[in-house]
RNA sequence: GGACCGCUAGCUCAACUGGUAGAGCAACUGACUCUUAAUCAGUAGGUUUGGGGUUCGAUUCCCCGGCGGUCCA
Protein backbone atom coordinates (compact mmCIF):
# COMPACT_ATOMS: atom_id res chain seq x y z
CA UNK A 1 0.00 0.00 0.00
CA UNK A 2 1.81 2.89 -0.92
CA UNK A 3 -1.05 5.59 -0.87
CA UNK A 4 -0.47 7.07 2.45
CA UNK A 5 -3.59 8.79 2.89
CA UNK A 6 -5.86 5.84 1.51
CA UNK A 7 -8.55 4.96 4.00
CA UNK A 8 -10.70 7.67 4.06
CA UNK A 9 -13.92 8.09 2.03
CA UNK A 10 -13.23 6.96 -1.49
CA UNK A 11 -15.55 9.37 -3.48
CA UNK A 12 -15.59 13.06 -1.24
CA UNK A 13 -11.96 12.66 -1.22
CA UNK A 14 -11.87 13.06 -5.26
CA UNK A 15 -14.26 15.54 -4.81
CA UNK A 16 -12.83 18.14 -2.72
CA UNK A 17 -9.53 17.63 -4.83
CA UNK A 18 -11.52 18.64 -7.74
CA UNK A 19 -12.07 21.73 -5.52
CA UNK A 20 -8.32 22.37 -5.02
CA UNK A 21 -8.37 22.44 -8.58
CA UNK A 22 -10.94 24.49 -9.00
CA UNK A 23 -9.42 27.03 -6.70
CA UNK A 24 -6.11 26.91 -8.16
CA UNK A 25 -7.72 27.53 -11.21
CA UNK A 26 -9.31 30.61 -9.68
CA UNK A 27 -5.66 31.97 -8.85
CA UNK A 28 -6.64 30.77 -5.67
CA UNK A 29 -3.88 28.95 -3.24
CA UNK A 30 -5.66 26.58 -0.69
CA UNK A 31 -3.06 26.39 1.93
CA UNK A 32 -2.38 29.67 2.70
CA UNK A 33 1.04 31.19 4.54
CA UNK A 34 -0.35 33.40 7.52
CA UNK A 35 -3.05 34.64 8.47
CA UNK A 36 -3.57 37.64 11.12
CA UNK A 37 -6.19 37.07 13.67
CA UNK A 38 -7.23 39.60 15.89
CA UNK A 39 -9.26 37.48 18.26
CA UNK A 40 -9.28 33.78 19.93
CA UNK A 41 -13.20 32.51 19.36
CA UNK A 42 -13.55 32.99 23.35
CA UNK A 43 -12.04 36.25 23.65
CA UNK A 44 -14.59 37.64 20.38
CA UNK A 45 -17.26 36.04 22.98
CA UNK A 46 -15.77 37.96 26.11
CA UNK A 47 -17.00 41.35 26.64
CA UNK A 48 -19.28 41.54 24.03
CA UNK A 49 -21.68 44.74 24.75
CA UNK A 50 -18.52 46.79 23.86
CA UNK A 51 -18.04 44.65 20.39
CA UNK A 52 -21.20 44.93 19.32
CA UNK A 53 -21.67 48.78 20.39
CA UNK A 54 -18.05 49.44 18.77
CA UNK A 55 -18.73 47.53 15.71
CA UNK A 56 -15.18 47.26 14.74
CA UNK A 57 -14.80 44.27 12.55
CA UNK A 58 -12.49 41.54 13.94
CA UNK A 59 -10.30 38.69 12.53
CA UNK A 60 -10.93 34.97 13.87
CA UNK A 61 -9.21 31.66 12.09
CA UNK A 62 -10.59 28.39 12.94
CA UNK A 63 -11.93 24.90 11.30
CA UNK A 64 -15.03 24.97 9.91
CA UNK A 65 -17.79 22.46 11.95
CA UNK A 66 -20.86 23.08 10.67
CA UNK A 67 -22.24 24.65 7.32
CA UNK A 68 -26.12 25.67 6.93
CA UNK A 69 -26.67 26.98 3.13
CA UNK A 70 -29.28 29.35 1.91
CA UNK A 71 -28.88 29.81 -1.12
CA UNK A 72 -27.72 33.71 -0.81
CA UNK A 73 -26.25 33.24 3.02
CA UNK A 74 -25.31 31.02 4.99
CA UNK A 75 -24.39 29.92 8.54
CA UNK A 76 -21.46 27.99 10.59
CA UNK A 77 -19.39 27.51 13.03
CA UNK A 78 -15.55 27.87 13.48
CA UNK A 79 -13.77 26.16 15.95
CA UNK A 80 -10.49 27.26 17.49
CA UNK A 81 -8.12 26.16 19.91
CA UNK A 82 -10.24 28.10 22.96
CA UNK A 83 -13.91 27.85 21.34
CA UNK A 84 -16.68 27.76 18.76
CA UNK A 85 -18.37 31.02 16.98
CA UNK A 86 -21.15 31.13 14.73
CA UNK A 87 -20.39 32.82 11.46
CA UNK A 88 -22.54 34.35 9.53
CA UNK A 89 -22.40 35.29 5.56
CA UNK A 90 -24.02 36.58 3.18
CA UNK A 91 -23.73 36.90 -0.82
CA UNK A 92 -24.26 40.49 -0.98
CA UNK A 93 -21.90 41.29 1.89
CA UNK A 94 -18.67 40.33 0.83
CA UNK A 95 -16.88 40.28 -2.96
CA UNK A 96 -18.18 37.99 -5.57
CA UNK A 97 -15.05 36.13 -5.82
CA UNK A 98 -14.79 35.37 -1.89
CA UNK A 99 -18.19 33.99 -2.06
CA UNK A 100 -17.80 32.13 -4.66
CA UNK A 101 -14.23 30.83 -2.85
CA UNK A 102 -16.41 30.22 0.23
CA UNK A 103 -19.00 27.97 -1.80
CA UNK A 104 -15.88 25.44 -2.42
CA UNK A 105 -15.81 25.13 1.58
CA UNK A 106 -16.33 21.79 3.72
CA UNK A 107 -16.57 20.98 6.54
CA UNK A 108 -13.36 20.42 7.93
CA UNK A 109 -11.83 23.58 5.73
CA UNK A 110 -9.74 26.12 8.02
CA UNK A 111 -10.96 29.53 7.24
CA UNK A 112 -9.86 32.84 8.10
CA UNK A 113 -12.79 35.62 8.45
CA UNK A 114 -13.08 39.25 9.34
CA UNK A 115 -16.01 41.08 10.37
CA UNK A 116 -18.82 42.18 13.33
CA UNK A 117 -19.89 40.64 16.43
CA UNK A 118 -23.87 40.50 16.77
CA UNK A 119 -26.83 38.66 17.82
CA UNK A 120 -29.47 36.62 15.56
CA UNK A 121 -32.84 37.01 16.45
CA UNK A 122 -32.31 33.42 18.42
CA UNK A 123 -29.85 35.01 19.91
CA UNK A 124 -26.78 33.82 18.81
CA UNK A 125 -23.51 35.47 19.08
CA UNK A 126 -22.46 35.69 15.37
CA UNK A 127 -19.66 37.30 13.72
CA UNK A 128 -20.90 38.76 10.45
CA UNK A 129 -18.48 37.98 7.43
CA UNK A 130 -17.10 41.04 5.63
CA UNK A 131 -14.36 39.29 4.46
CA UNK A 132 -12.65 35.52 4.10
CA UNK A 133 -9.77 33.60 3.17
CA UNK A 134 -9.47 29.67 2.92
CA UNK A 135 -6.38 28.84 4.63
CA UNK A 136 -6.60 25.16 4.55
CA UNK A 137 -8.31 23.05 2.41
CA UNK A 138 -9.05 19.44 4.28
CA UNK A 139 -9.38 16.69 1.65
CA UNK A 140 -10.32 14.24 4.12
CA UNK A 141 -14.11 14.47 5.36
CA UNK A 142 -14.11 14.87 8.79
CA UNK A 143 -16.47 11.98 11.26
CA UNK A 144 -20.44 12.84 11.45
CA UNK A 145 -21.44 15.76 13.33
CA UNK A 146 -23.09 14.29 16.62
CA UNK A 147 -22.09 10.88 16.96
CA UNK A 148 -18.24 12.09 16.29
CA UNK A 149 -15.47 9.37 16.24
CA UNK A 150 -16.46 6.37 18.06
CA UNK A 151 -14.81 3.71 17.26
CA UNK A 152 -11.31 3.60 19.61
CA UNK A 153 -9.15 2.10 18.00
CA UNK A 154 -9.62 5.23 14.79
CA UNK A 155 -9.36 7.24 17.74
CA UNK A 156 -6.18 5.88 18.84
CA UNK A 157 -4.66 5.96 15.36
CA UNK A 158 -6.06 9.33 14.83
CA UNK A 159 -5.49 11.12 17.37
CA UNK A 160 -5.73 14.25 15.56
CA UNK A 161 -9.09 13.47 14.61
CA UNK A 162 -10.40 12.77 17.57
CA UNK A 163 -9.15 15.62 19.46
CA UNK A 164 -10.87 17.61 16.47
CA UNK A 165 -14.26 16.22 16.73
CA UNK A 166 -14.32 14.95 20.42
CA UNK A 167 -14.19 17.84 22.92
CA UNK A 168 -13.39 16.30 26.25
CA UNK A 169 -10.69 14.22 24.80
CA UNK A 170 -9.54 18.09 23.89
CA UNK A 171 -10.03 18.88 27.46
CA UNK A 172 -8.61 15.76 29.18
CA UNK A 173 -4.93 16.31 27.19
CA UNK A 174 -5.06 20.05 28.31
CA UNK A 175 -5.62 18.92 31.58
CA UNK A 176 -2.74 16.73 31.29
CA UNK A 177 -0.76 19.59 30.50
CA UNK A 178 -2.09 21.69 32.93
CA UNK A 179 -1.38 19.25 36.12
CA UNK A 180 2.05 18.67 34.61
CA UNK A 181 2.61 22.07 34.44
CA UNK A 182 1.51 22.71 38.36
CA UNK A 183 3.28 19.49 39.55
CA UNK A 184 6.70 21.51 38.14
CA UNK A 185 5.66 24.76 39.87
CA UNK A 186 4.64 22.90 42.98
CA UNK A 187 8.23 21.66 43.04
CA UNK A 188 10.25 24.79 41.91
CA UNK A 189 8.18 26.59 44.49
CA UNK A 190 9.76 24.30 47.20
CA UNK A 191 13.10 24.52 45.92
CA UNK A 192 13.90 21.70 44.06
CA UNK A 193 15.69 22.03 40.58
CA UNK A 194 14.89 20.51 37.42
CA UNK A 195 17.09 17.72 35.62
CA UNK A 196 17.88 15.49 32.82
CA UNK A 197 19.71 12.08 33.50
CA UNK A 198 20.25 9.75 30.72
CA UNK A 199 17.35 7.78 28.72
CA UNK A 200 19.58 5.29 27.19
CA UNK A 201 21.69 3.74 30.49
CA UNK A 202 24.31 0.75 30.05
CA UNK A 203 22.75 -1.00 32.98
CA UNK A 204 18.91 -0.63 34.26
CA UNK A 205 18.25 -0.42 37.72
CA UNK A 206 15.49 1.80 40.15
CA UNK A 207 12.71 -0.75 39.38
CA UNK A 208 11.81 -4.43 38.84
CA UNK A 209 10.89 -4.51 35.22
CA UNK A 210 12.39 -5.84 31.83
CA UNK A 211 13.91 -3.21 29.47
CA UNK A 212 14.51 -2.57 26.08
CA UNK A 213 17.12 -2.87 24.40
CA UNK A 214 19.17 -1.07 21.67
CA UNK A 215 22.46 -0.85 20.44
CA UNK A 216 24.86 1.88 19.88
CA UNK A 217 27.32 1.07 17.23
CA UNK A 218 30.57 3.18 17.66
CA UNK A 219 30.33 2.41 21.22
CA UNK A 220 29.36 -0.98 20.16
CA UNK A 221 27.35 -1.50 23.27
CA UNK A 222 24.19 -2.63 24.37
CA UNK A 223 22.55 0.15 25.96
CA UNK A 224 19.28 0.02 27.81
CA UNK A 225 15.92 2.27 27.33
CA UNK A 226 15.82 3.55 31.33
CA UNK A 227 13.02 1.70 33.51
CA UNK A 228 13.65 4.57 36.16
CA UNK A 229 15.79 7.75 36.48
CA UNK A 230 16.14 7.17 40.61
CA UNK A 231 19.86 5.82 40.52
CA UNK A 232 21.08 9.38 38.60
CA UNK A 233 19.17 11.26 40.80
CA UNK A 234 20.57 10.03 43.65
CA UNK A 235 23.89 10.70 42.26
CA UNK A 236 23.01 14.16 41.76
CA UNK A 237 22.03 13.90 45.60
CA UNK A 238 25.46 13.08 46.31
CA UNK A 239 26.62 15.50 44.60
CA UNK A 240 25.13 18.26 46.39
CA UNK A 241 22.08 19.17 44.66
CA UNK A 242 19.50 18.77 47.54
CA UNK A 243 16.09 18.95 46.10
CA UNK A 244 16.04 17.43 42.19
CA UNK A 245 13.49 16.33 40.37
CA UNK A 246 12.69 15.06 36.44
CA UNK A 247 9.78 14.13 34.80
CA UNK A 248 11.00 10.47 33.51
CA UNK A 249 10.10 8.86 30.44
CA UNK A 250 10.77 5.48 31.49
CA UNK A 251 9.98 2.24 29.00
CA UNK A 252 9.08 -1.14 30.71
CA UNK A 253 9.29 -4.31 27.95
CA UNK A 254 5.63 -5.49 29.62
CA UNK A 255 2.34 -5.89 28.88
CA UNK A 256 -0.30 -3.75 28.31
CA UNK A 257 -3.61 -3.00 29.84
CA UNK A 258 -5.95 -0.28 31.43
CA UNK A 259 -3.42 1.24 33.24
CA UNK A 260 0.30 -0.03 31.50
CA UNK A 261 1.68 1.62 27.94
CA UNK A 262 5.31 0.77 27.51
CA UNK A 263 6.00 3.89 27.42
CA UNK A 264 4.88 6.27 30.38
CA UNK A 265 5.93 9.09 32.54
CA UNK A 266 7.15 8.94 35.91
CA UNK A 267 7.97 11.61 37.99
CA UNK A 268 10.36 11.16 40.46
CA UNK A 269 11.79 13.98 43.72
CA UNK A 270 14.57 13.57 46.11
CA UNK A 271 15.09 15.98 49.08
CA UNK A 272 18.22 15.44 51.23
CA UNK A 273 17.70 15.42 54.95
CA UNK A 274 13.94 14.50 54.41
CA UNK A 275 12.83 11.05 55.53
CA UNK A 276 9.61 8.93 54.20
CA UNK A 277 7.52 10.93 56.26
CA UNK A 278 8.39 14.30 55.43
CA UNK A 279 7.48 12.96 51.94
CA UNK A 280 3.96 11.62 52.98
CA UNK A 281 3.16 15.30 54.32
CA UNK A 282 4.66 16.38 50.78
CA UNK A 283 2.64 14.06 49.00
CA UNK A 284 -0.92 14.63 50.92
CA UNK A 285 0.18 18.97 49.85
CA UNK A 286 0.48 18.08 46.26
CA UNK A 287 -2.14 15.90 45.73
CA UNK A 288 -4.89 18.38 47.51
CA UNK A 289 -3.08 21.39 45.52
CA UNK A 290 -3.67 19.85 42.06
CA UNK A 291 -6.85 18.47 42.77
CA UNK A 292 -7.91 21.94 43.78
CA UNK A 293 -5.91 23.90 40.69
CA UNK A 294 -7.69 21.19 38.42
CA UNK A 295 -10.98 20.20 39.66
CA UNK A 296 -11.31 23.03 42.10
CA UNK A 297 -11.90 20.73 45.12
CA UNK A 298 -10.34 18.34 47.27
CA UNK A 299 -13.11 15.89 46.80
CA UNK A 300 -12.70 14.13 42.96
CA UNK A 301 -15.08 11.75 41.30
CA UNK A 302 -13.63 8.62 39.75
CA UNK A 303 -15.89 6.71 38.20
CA UNK A 304 -18.58 5.41 40.84
CA UNK A 305 -16.03 6.39 43.61
CA UNK A 306 -16.30 9.92 45.14
CA UNK A 307 -12.33 10.13 46.35
CA UNK A 308 -11.99 12.60 49.40
CA UNK A 309 -8.01 13.77 49.10
CA UNK A 310 -8.11 16.44 51.96
CA UNK A 311 -5.56 15.17 54.32
CA UNK A 312 -4.34 13.95 56.95
CA UNK A 313 -4.47 10.45 54.80
CA UNK A 314 -5.29 6.83 56.12
CA UNK A 315 -1.90 5.29 57.52
CA UNK A 316 -1.89 1.87 57.26
CA UNK A 317 1.16 -0.75 57.41
CA UNK A 318 1.53 -3.19 54.87
CA UNK A 319 1.92 -6.25 57.41
CA UNK A 320 -1.30 -4.87 59.34
CA UNK A 321 -3.60 -5.01 55.71
CA UNK A 322 -1.87 -8.51 55.35
CA UNK A 323 -3.06 -9.51 58.71
CA UNK A 324 -6.39 -7.66 58.69
CA UNK A 325 -7.27 -9.57 54.76
CA UNK A 326 -5.59 -12.77 55.67
CA UNK A 327 -6.92 -13.18 59.22
CA UNK A 328 -3.57 -14.67 60.19
CA UNK A 329 0.06 -12.31 61.08
CA UNK A 330 2.61 -13.46 58.58
CA UNK A 331 5.02 -11.14 59.56
CA UNK A 332 7.63 -13.91 60.01
CA UNK A 333 5.64 -16.39 57.31
CA UNK A 334 8.33 -18.03 54.90
CA UNK A 335 7.35 -18.64 51.07
CA UNK A 336 5.60 -21.95 51.82
CA UNK A 337 3.37 -20.64 54.72
CA UNK A 338 2.27 -17.81 52.52
CA UNK A 339 1.83 -19.84 49.34
CA UNK A 340 -0.48 -21.57 51.58
CA UNK A 341 -2.47 -18.93 53.23
CA UNK A 342 -2.34 -17.34 49.39
CA UNK A 343 -4.18 -20.82 48.37
CA UNK A 344 -6.41 -20.98 50.77
CA UNK A 345 -7.66 -17.26 49.65
CA UNK A 346 -8.28 -19.05 46.71
CA UNK A 347 -5.45 -17.27 44.73
CA UNK A 348 -3.51 -18.50 41.67
CA UNK A 349 0.30 -18.67 42.89
CA UNK A 350 1.06 -19.01 39.03
CA UNK A 351 4.83 -18.18 38.35
CA UNK A 352 5.44 -17.23 42.28
CA UNK A 353 8.71 -18.29 43.77
CA UNK A 354 9.93 -16.77 46.82
CA UNK A 355 8.52 -14.65 49.70
CA UNK A 356 8.74 -11.35 48.11
CA UNK A 357 6.67 -13.06 45.10
CA UNK A 358 3.71 -14.47 47.47
CA UNK A 359 3.64 -11.50 49.66
CA UNK A 360 3.08 -9.32 46.45
CA UNK A 361 0.47 -11.76 44.96
CA UNK A 362 -1.48 -11.61 48.14
CA UNK A 363 -1.14 -7.80 48.54
CA UNK A 364 -2.33 -6.96 45.03
CA UNK A 365 -5.40 -9.54 45.02
CA UNK A 366 -6.68 -9.11 48.34
CA UNK A 367 -5.46 -5.32 49.81
CA UNK A 368 -4.82 -3.47 46.53
CA UNK A 369 -8.67 -2.96 45.36
CA UNK A 370 -9.96 -2.23 48.63
CA UNK A 371 -7.70 0.70 48.66
CA UNK A 372 -10.40 3.53 47.67
CA UNK A 373 -10.28 6.50 49.37
CA UNK A 374 -6.31 7.81 49.92
CA UNK A 375 -4.14 5.63 51.64
CA UNK A 376 -0.52 5.24 52.51
CA UNK A 377 0.51 1.81 52.74
CA UNK A 378 3.84 1.81 54.97
CA UNK A 379 6.65 -0.17 56.03
CA UNK A 380 7.26 -2.59 53.34
CA UNK A 381 8.70 -6.40 53.36
CA UNK A 382 12.47 -5.50 52.71
CA UNK A 383 13.29 -8.19 50.04
CA UNK A 384 10.86 -6.39 47.58
CA UNK A 385 12.30 -3.06 48.48
CA UNK A 386 15.94 -3.14 47.76
CA UNK A 387 16.41 1.11 47.63
CA UNK A 388 15.05 1.42 50.90
CA UNK A 389 16.39 2.00 53.98
CA UNK A 390 15.70 -0.50 57.06
CA UNK A 391 12.92 1.06 59.33
CA UNK A 392 14.58 2.21 62.37
CA UNK A 393 12.84 0.38 64.56
CA UNK A 394 10.75 -2.57 62.92
CA UNK A 395 12.72 -5.24 62.10
CA UNK A 396 12.47 -7.06 58.42
CA UNK A 397 10.23 -4.38 56.96
CA UNK A 398 12.10 -0.78 55.04
CA UNK A 399 10.86 2.61 55.59
CA UNK A 400 8.97 2.68 52.20
CA UNK A 401 5.09 4.02 51.46
CA UNK A 402 3.25 3.96 48.51
CA UNK A 403 -0.10 6.40 48.15
CA UNK A 404 -3.12 4.03 46.82
CA UNK A 405 -6.07 5.98 45.69
CA UNK A 406 -9.10 4.37 43.79
CA UNK A 407 -7.31 1.00 44.19
CA UNK A 408 -4.24 1.79 42.00
CA UNK A 409 -0.97 2.49 43.18
CA UNK A 410 -0.12 6.40 42.30
CA UNK A 411 3.11 6.69 43.83
CA UNK A 412 6.32 4.88 45.80
CA UNK A 413 8.74 7.04 48.00
CA UNK A 414 11.22 5.93 50.70
CA UNK A 415 14.26 6.87 53.09
CA UNK A 416 16.10 6.31 51.03
CA UNK A 417 19.19 3.74 51.36
CA UNK A 418 22.57 5.43 51.91
CA UNK A 419 24.43 3.24 53.52
CA UNK A 420 26.83 1.61 51.10
CA UNK A 421 27.64 -2.01 52.72
CA UNK A 422 23.78 -2.63 52.89
CA UNK A 423 22.79 -1.38 49.31
CA UNK A 424 25.94 -3.63 48.15
CA UNK A 425 23.81 -6.75 49.99
CA UNK A 426 20.81 -5.79 48.81
CA UNK A 427 21.50 -5.87 45.51
CA UNK A 428 23.19 -8.92 45.47
CA UNK A 429 20.21 -10.42 47.25
CA UNK A 430 17.64 -9.47 44.72
CA UNK A 431 20.57 -10.89 42.28
CA UNK A 432 20.09 -14.09 43.81
CA UNK A 433 17.00 -14.54 44.46
CA UNK A 434 15.83 -14.00 40.32
CA UNK A 435 18.67 -15.61 39.49
CA UNK A 436 17.93 -18.99 37.83
CA UNK A 437 13.80 -17.90 37.59
CA UNK A 438 12.48 -17.15 34.15
CA UNK A 439 12.83 -13.81 34.71
CA UNK A 440 15.77 -11.02 33.60
CA UNK A 441 18.52 -10.99 35.89
CA UNK A 442 19.28 -7.84 37.93
CA UNK A 443 22.48 -6.26 37.37
CA UNK A 444 24.44 -4.82 40.12
CA UNK A 445 25.06 -0.59 39.47
CA UNK A 446 28.24 -1.05 41.03
CA UNK A 447 28.83 2.79 40.14
CA UNK A 448 26.06 3.66 42.40
CA UNK A 449 27.08 1.85 45.03
CA UNK A 450 30.55 3.96 44.89
CA UNK A 451 28.46 6.96 44.64
CA UNK A 452 27.05 6.10 48.06
CA UNK A 453 30.70 5.38 49.10
CA UNK A 454 31.13 9.17 48.65
CA UNK A 455 28.44 9.62 51.44
CA UNK A 456 24.72 10.49 50.36
CA UNK A 457 23.23 12.73 52.85
CA UNK A 458 19.46 10.99 54.38
CA UNK A 459 17.20 11.91 51.46
CA UNK A 460 13.56 11.31 51.04
CA UNK A 461 12.32 9.91 47.83
CA UNK A 462 8.95 9.78 45.92
CA UNK A 463 7.92 8.64 42.36
CA UNK A 464 4.64 9.83 41.18
CA UNK A 465 3.03 8.04 37.85
CA UNK A 466 1.85 11.20 35.82
CA UNK A 467 -0.26 8.87 33.89
CA UNK A 468 -1.98 7.11 36.99
CA UNK A 469 -2.04 10.74 38.16
CA UNK A 470 -3.66 12.40 35.25
CA UNK A 471 -6.24 9.58 34.78
CA UNK A 472 -7.71 9.92 38.52
CA UNK A 473 -7.82 13.61 37.94
CA UNK A 474 -9.50 13.47 34.33
CA UNK A 475 -11.89 10.76 35.21
CA UNK A 476 -10.68 8.18 32.57
CA UNK A 477 -10.40 4.89 33.04
CA UNK A 478 -7.70 4.04 30.90
CA UNK A 479 -3.82 5.13 30.24
CA UNK A 480 -5.01 4.75 26.68
CA UNK A 481 -7.54 8.46 27.79
CA UNK A 482 -4.43 10.23 28.83
CA UNK A 483 -2.14 9.64 26.42
CA UNK A 484 -1.63 10.99 23.10
CA UNK A 485 -0.44 7.80 21.07
CA UNK A 486 -0.52 4.84 23.25
CA UNK A 487 0.99 1.59 21.74
CA UNK A 488 -1.00 -0.58 19.13
CA UNK A 489 0.39 -2.82 16.63
CA UNK A 490 0.91 -1.51 13.07
CA UNK A 491 -2.09 -0.63 11.40
CA UNK A 492 -0.97 -2.80 8.23
CA UNK A 493 -0.53 -6.10 10.32
CA UNK A 494 2.00 -7.89 10.64
CA UNK A 495 2.82 -11.07 8.75
CA UNK A 496 1.69 -11.19 5.22
CA UNK A 497 3.54 -13.64 3.43
C1' G B 1 -0.32 -15.80 26.70
C1' G B 2 -5.91 -17.27 27.52
C1' A B 3 -11.31 -16.36 27.23
C1' C B 4 -15.11 -13.44 25.38
C1' C B 5 -16.89 -9.45 22.18
C1' G B 6 -16.30 -6.47 17.83
C1' C B 7 -14.73 -5.12 12.55
C1' U B 8 -20.78 -3.72 7.05
C1' A B 9 -20.69 3.33 2.74
C1' G B 10 -16.31 8.87 4.90
C1' C B 11 -18.84 8.61 10.16
C1' U B 12 -22.76 6.29 13.49
C1' C B 13 -25.42 2.00 13.05
C1' A B 14 -29.34 -1.84 10.74
C1' A B 15 -29.94 -6.42 7.84
C1' C B 16 -34.84 -12.62 11.43
C1' U B 17 -33.83 -19.50 11.14
C1' G B 18 -28.48 -18.68 5.10
C1' G B 19 -32.06 -15.90 -0.10
C1' U B 20 -29.57 -10.17 -4.77
C1' A B 21 -26.69 -5.13 1.55
C1' G B 22 -30.11 -0.53 4.11
C1' A B 23 -30.92 4.13 7.07
C1' G B 24 -29.34 8.78 9.27
C1' C B 25 -25.48 12.26 8.90
C1' A B 26 -21.58 13.67 5.36
C1' A B 27 -21.12 14.12 -0.24
C1' C B 28 -23.11 15.55 -5.29
C1' U B 29 -27.18 18.41 -8.43
C1' G B 30 -31.10 21.95 -7.84
C1' A B 31 -34.35 25.46 -4.73
C1' C B 32 -33.93 28.76 -0.56
C1' U B 33 -31.20 36.30 2.11
C1' C B 34 -31.45 35.15 10.44
C1' U B 35 -30.18 29.25 10.15
C1' U B 36 -28.63 26.08 14.06
C1' A B 37 -29.41 18.00 14.24
C1' A B 38 -31.98 24.10 8.76
C1' U B 39 -35.76 22.52 5.22
C1' C B 40 -37.50 20.60 0.33
C1' A B 41 -36.69 17.64 -4.42
C1' G B 42 -33.33 14.44 -6.82
C1' U B 43 -28.43 11.53 -7.36
C1' A B 44 -24.24 8.75 -6.33
C1' G B 45 -21.50 5.90 -2.94
C1' G B 46 -19.97 -1.27 -0.74
C1' U B 47 -14.03 -6.70 -2.53
C1' U B 48 -19.52 -6.57 4.33
C1' U B 49 -11.29 -6.84 8.03
C1' G B 50 -8.07 -10.75 4.71
C1' G B 51 -7.84 -15.93 3.02
C1' G B 52 -10.04 -20.70 2.67
C1' G B 53 -14.30 -24.11 3.31
C1' U B 54 -19.65 -25.84 3.45
C1' U B 55 -23.86 -24.54 0.22
C1' C B 56 -27.71 -23.80 -5.65
C1' G B 57 -26.74 -19.35 -2.75
C1' A B 58 -22.65 -16.69 2.89
C1' U B 59 -22.60 -10.04 5.99
C1' U B 60 -24.93 -14.48 8.31
C1' C B 61 -22.44 -21.20 9.33
C1' C B 62 -17.20 -23.56 9.86
C1' C B 63 -11.61 -23.10 9.75
C1' C B 64 -7.11 -20.04 9.58
C1' G B 65 -5.02 -15.10 9.85
C1' G B 66 -5.12 -9.37 10.91
C1' C B 67 -6.48 -5.30 14.04
C1' G B 68 -9.08 -3.43 18.27
C1' G B 69 -11.82 -3.68 23.00
C1' U B 70 -12.98 -6.01 27.76
C1' C B 71 -11.78 -9.39 31.48
C1' C B 72 -8.18 -12.87 33.25
C1' A B 73 -2.86 -14.58 33.79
Amino acid sequence: MSDTGAPTGGQEREQRKAKVARLREMGVVPYAYRFQRSHSTAEAAAREAERVASGSPISLAGRVMTLRGHGHTAFGHIKDGSGKLQFYIRDDEVSAREFEIFKLVDMGDIVGITGTIFRTKTGELTLRVSSLELLSKAINPLPEKWHGLQDKEQRYRRRYVDLIVNDDVYRTFLARSRIVEAVRRFLIERGFVEVETPILQPLYGGALARPFVTHHNTLDVDLYLRIADELYLKRLIVGGMERVFEFSKDFRNEGMDRSHNPEFTMLECYAAFWDYTDMMGFVEELFTSLAREIRGGTTVRYGEHEIDLSPPWRRLKYFDALHEALGTDVRTAGAEELRRAALAHGLEPGDAENRGDYLDLIFSELVEPKLIQPTFVMDYPVEISPLAKIHRSEPGVVERFEPYIAGYEVGNAFSELNDPADQRERFEAIARAWKGGERETHPIDEDYVRALEYGMPPTGGLGVGIDRLVMLLTDSPSIRDVIFFPQMRPEEGRDKE
